[in-house]
DNA sequence: CGGACAAGCTGA
DNA sequence: CAGCTTGTCCGG
């Protein structure tokens, strides 16, 4: 090694290794050609080992005492300086490491070179046929420039709350109009990756220069593009920044399960603001942090009637209690739909996987519960031992409560899933089929996982009545009803499942997976609105909007049947008028009530290590007024009146490497 | 992260 | 006291 401050560069690195936050200083070796800057990917060498990294500064002062190294290769383009800096923040405001996000901001490929800048718009493609035609827009050559999207531009953060079936595309190029201008990007983001895809076509055949990611990386940081994609496209390279739109904005989708829990339009509209970039996002149902983040910005309340289907409102109350899911109102719908020829199907949804979730004895009126914890046992059909087929499995969710979320059904199936123990305690003996089956049936725990077959515990009885039925037994039923195959969409089904049969049934993925419904009805809406999540009204809204996305509005003739015991509850009433702000005003209301965000920010902690963090942690609470709660089920809340004073405390304590998860703006509290 | 090394437990 | 496990520290 030379003795320095002589012409040897030193760059400081950061290591792609999670649980290594310190960066290290390495020389630039002399001959080198490449173009090294910070956010440059390079290999190191730390220890014995040889990692991968990034620039994260430059000409920094290393230590005094220690010999450099030399970068060990040259790794391409990564992410931008200001990218960078947004990983840090990023970090910070989601309690995670900016290796993290520094990945998520890379190329998957090594990018050597970008290719020439974007060139500006060229004539829109005549041919716009086979970009599809949903939700049915016009030709998107004509004129595009809209009103909406001026006033929004001009809004600097606006939430533009425009109804479920709008066509979202004028919108988007009235942005680009106003911002997208030689050598300059701008970022359109959607929450799901065939969404972003769609778009990007509609918009190239518009004759935008489009760059898609994740694919389209090194396009986008060459300038001059608009810079599509989803979640992770957050993070793409858009040099020179003059616009970011964000697509239906409410969706959960923004926010990713795993931690760091960060949600892509919040990362989205800082990344704006540092760029002094407008921001618009749209949702049809904005949620509450929306609407403390940015100006609400309406389309006429005739354009939003429109956009919204029509709702039927089925009044359990009043319906004969006996007849169960099936009230006359959807018996209608369904039967109709049966008799239908070809079109859209019209979808149910009950978001409940398995076949009974709760039963009783029809002898003695005894509830069927776990002989081991006293839990609830539900249906589930009996598998051989670790069978990877797909099947409906009652077993999902260990303590989940009411496994009401789309996460709850994520156990279906899947090997190494609680299936009911053959084995166990009480398995139902020697011969099992080798292919999945429905009968026998078993019980399972869903609580504790164990298992016993379908007998009442106190009479011996085994006939066992089904008071709370799941999604597999209502497919049966409804096939019954309607003489015709009834197909049955959860999250483990195979993609285009359920295509071509009139009648669809499936918990809250089949509203995902499916493109057109003739209409959908909720079976039991109840259970949407008073799911123990805080954030519940706001998600059975944003469902009842996708349903009339699906229906594609008044316009397209279909409807959306709500079956409930809450006719009046807001967020049926916001449906209901086409009018969200009848939810968002009373959901306002409710947070700061009950102190919750964005009233306040919060952050759950768990995992082996986190009682004693926590202990440390409260005690350097006291002065920044953060509260420390908990614990409950193994998770401590903490909350705090705004964000800073939630990350700075997380942020400079100091964390142990394993058994502690920081869940920053929870999901639920 | 993964290797190096130190401190603790076990068994002959 | 060797041999192994478990824990803590460090890397430029």
């Amino acid at each position: 090694m030379p003795p320095d401050r002589s012409g040897v560069r030193v760059v400081r690195v950061l290591a792609d290794l999670p649980a290594v936050g310190k960066t290290f200083d390495y020389s630039v070796p002399p001959g080198w050609s490449h173009p090294v800057g910070v956010g440059t990917r390079v290999r190191v060498a730390l220890g014995p080992r040889r990692v991968a990294g990034w620039v994260v500064e430059e000409g920094a002062t290393p230590p005094p005492g220690v010999e450099l190294r030399p970068l060990l290769a040259w790794r391409g383009h990564g992410p931008s300086p200001e990218i960078v800096s947004l990983a840090r923040w990023a970090a910070w405001r989601w309690a995670g490491r900016p290796a993290h996000f520094l990945a998520t901001a890379s190329p998957e490929t090594v990018v050597r070179e970008l290719p020439a800048p974007g060139e500006g718009r060229r004539q829109p493609d005549r041919a716009e046929g086979r970009f599809g035609a949903l939700p049915p827009g016009r030709a998107s050559g004509a004129r595009a420039s809209s009103p909406l999207a001026a006033e929004a531009v001009g809004a600097g953060r606006a939430v533009v709350q425009l109804p479920p079936a709008a066509d979202l595309l004028p919108l988007v190029e009235g942005v680009l109009e106003a911002c997208l201008r030689p050598g300059r990007s701008v970022l359109v983001l959607s929450p799901s990756v065939p969404g972003a895809a769609h778009l990007a076509g509609r918009l190239s055949g518009a004759g935008w220069p489009v760059a898609l990611l994740p694919g389209g990386w090194a396009a986008a940081a060459a300038g001059g593009r608009v810079v599509v994609g989803s979640r992770a496209g957050a993070w793409g390279p858009a040099p020179g920044l003059a616009g970011v739109v964000v697509l239906d904005a409410h969706d959960q989708a923004w926010q990713g399960e795993a931690a760091p829990t960060w949600v892509g339009w919040v990362v989205a509209a800082e990344r704006a603001r540092r760029a002094g970039a407008p921001c618009v996002v749209t949702s049809p149902c904005p949620t509450v942090e929306l609407h403390a983040w940015g100006r609400l910005v309406r389309v006429s309340r005739s354009s939003e009637r429109r956009g919204w289907a029509v709702l039927d409102v089925v009044d359990r109350r009043k319906e004969d209690p006996r007849a169960g899911l099936f009230t006359e109102p959807l018996v209608r719908l369904v039967r109709r739909a049966a008799d239908g020829e070809g079109g859209p199907p019209l979808v149910c949804v009950l978001n409940r996987t398995g076949r009974a979730r709760l039963l009783a004895c029809t002898g003695c009126g005894e509830l069927a519960r776990c002989e081991t914890c006293g839990g609830a046992m539900a249906e589930a059909p009996i598998l051989p031992p670790s069978s990877p087929t797909v099947a409906a499995g009652g077993a999902g969710g260990g303590g989940a409560g009411d496994g009401v979320s789309p996460e709850g059904a994520a156990g279906d199936g899947r090997p190494g899933d609680p299936v009911p123990p053959e084995s166990g305690r009480c398995g139902p003996g020697p011969s099992l089929p080798s292919r999945p089956i429905r009968v026998p049936s078993g019980l399972v725990c869903r609580r504790c996982g164990s298992g016993r077959p379908a007998l009442c515990a106190s009479c011996g009885s085994t006939r066992l009545k089904v008071l709370r039925m799941g999604v597999s037994r209502l497919r049966e039923d409804l096939e019954a009803l309607a003489q015709v195959p009834v197909a049955e969409v959860t999250r483990g089904s195979p993609p285009g499942w359920g295509t071509g049969h009139r009648l669809v049934i499936g918990t809250e993925a089949v509203l995902h997976r499916l493109g057109r419904a003739s209409a959908v009805a909720f079976l039991d809406f109840d259970q949407e609105l008073l799911g123990p999540r805080f954030r519940a009204g706001e998600e059975a809204l944003a469902r009842l909007a996708r349903a009339a996305r699906l229906v594609g509005g008044r316009d397209g003739g279909g409807r959306v049947l709500v079956q409930t015991r809450l006719p009046h509850h807001e967020v049926v009433q916001a449906a209901l008028h086409a009018d969200p702000s009848l939810l968002a005003e009373v959901e306002a209301k409710g947070r700061k009530a009950l102190r919750l965000p964005p009233e306040t920010a919060l952050a759950v902690v768990s995992g082996a290590a986190a009682e004693a963090w926590v202990a440390a942690l409260r005690e350097a609470a006291g002065s920044a007024g953060l509260e420390v709660l908990g614990p409950s089920e193994g998770r401590w809340l903490v909350r705090a009146p705004d964000h800073r004073a939630l990350c700075d405390p997380l942020a400079s304590l100091p964390r142990p490497r394993q058994g502690l998860r920081i869940e920053v703006d929870p999901w639920r509290a």
